[in-house]
DNA sequence: AATTGGCAATAACACAGGTTAAGGTTTGTC
DNA sequence: GACAAACCTTAACCTGTGTTATTGCCAATT
């Protein structure tokens, strides 16, 4: 990013905001969302059905963007909810159709950004989709943990994991129970080690191969 | 569009190319892969498993954006294919670039149909994650009756509807025979009339609430 | 120290949906 | 007009996962 760049966006920067564990950040539906950028803490984007069944649609780390979606649209079309204590980076409102207009080349970021957004979500739906229980979970603990791990967020070989095993639930389409179930087998079997708001891998090679996960090459990834 | 805008793309159109029904329109992992747009026809993105469980990602139809992802990412992260006789307009190599350098008012409406397609695919992601499987296929059909119909694939109430079960099946999660006992029992409560390749609705409101469906309003759409 | 509430663990039971298999249509092809 | 290849349909059976319920633990609160 050039030093001009890096300017504009500060100035862009209205405030920093900061939310305890359970807080809603977005409201479902709720209107004129701003764009955020999450600056420490974990969160998560859902959506509900009418009878309150939650899909959580992905985990928030820091360095993500929060919001793209809310602010092309009209409304909010799912809701953000903390899972910690966060701080967050306000920017003005506005601040993306003027991106486009002032600086074209971090523009093409946050389309990029967005694209890789969906890509994720590509995968998600293919874990869900098509992937049993046992998978389901290894594949998302492989990601979580890799994902932290490339934000700096581990320590000797464990990550802090602030999720119940409701959130883990929701977030691939089984019911808590089941979740239980499955931690349980992979502990037994060495694969995890998960105590104490920790989550540390045993074997992360046998642990991809029971996600049935294989590495996509790690993609230059734009800031913003 | 500004004439202006209309005349900068028409220069940056390639060629028309044409797929018959089966073909595979974008190879997963292809590199180099152009941008498209659909002009007819009906295709699918979609990702498989290392063992060949297939997830489709979500159906095109004309009007569609093909290949925004696998022109950012430097390979294709899915594969794309022609359900239909399918026609497509190519544009030239790192016409997204230029487009953001010379046309941002395009530019944004580019990252807007980006946004608008991870909220589809949020969608899909609730309903395979958190619906069962007639609410699923409930869904599916609402969604794909709506879509080509504002696309003017309708006639009469009904449309050309030239999915194979197995296609329902691998974009919803459940098994091909799962479908075929679903279908049956929303074709015996004379919610929809599908037979022949075409696709009916009997009581779309009925249908809605078998789907746990619920209107998003329809948001203004850029086309690209 | 007692109480409360949230979360994890486990068991018993139920059922939605998967699997396998066997026809039956339709469509295209030689 | 026989054949093959897709695709659809149905049945019988099975299992992975959901449901419901109970217990225990820990942390926070009083």
């Amino acid at each position: 990013m050039t030093p001009s760049q890096l300017i504009w966006l500060q100035q862009r920067k209205v405030g920093q905001l900061k939310h305890e564990p359970g807080d809603t950040i977005i409201e479902p539906g709720a209107t004129g969302a701003r764009i955020y950028t999450l600056l420490s803490g974990w969160a998560f984007r859902y959506s509900t059905l009418p009878d309150g069944r939650r899909q959580i649609l992905n985990f928030l780390l820091p360095g993500d963007l929060v919001g793209l979606q809310a602010e092309l649209a009209t409304a909010a079309p799912h809701g953000v909810e903390a899972m910690t204590a966060v701080s967050l980076c306000a920017f003005k409102h506005d601040t993306v159709p003027h991106l486009f207009r002032e600086h074209p080349e971090l523009a093409l970021d946050l389309t990029w950004l967005a694209a890789h957004s969906e890509r994720m979500g590509d995968d998600v739906l293919l874990t869900v989709g098509r992937r049993n229980a046992t998978e389901r979970v290894a594949t998302l603990l492989v990601h979580l943990f890799k994902r932290a791990s490339s934000v700096g967020l581990d320590t000797e070989g464990s990550i802090a994991f602030p999720m119940t095993q409701v959130h883990v639930a929701d977030a691939l389409g089984l019911s808590p129970v089941h979740v239980n179930r499955v931690l349980q087998a992979l502990r037994r079997a060495r694969l995890i080690r998960l105590a104490g708001g920790r989550l540390g891998i045993g074997d992360l090679r046998a642990l991809r191969r029971v996600a049935a996960y294989w590495e996509q090459p790690a993609p230059f990834r734009p800031l913003l």
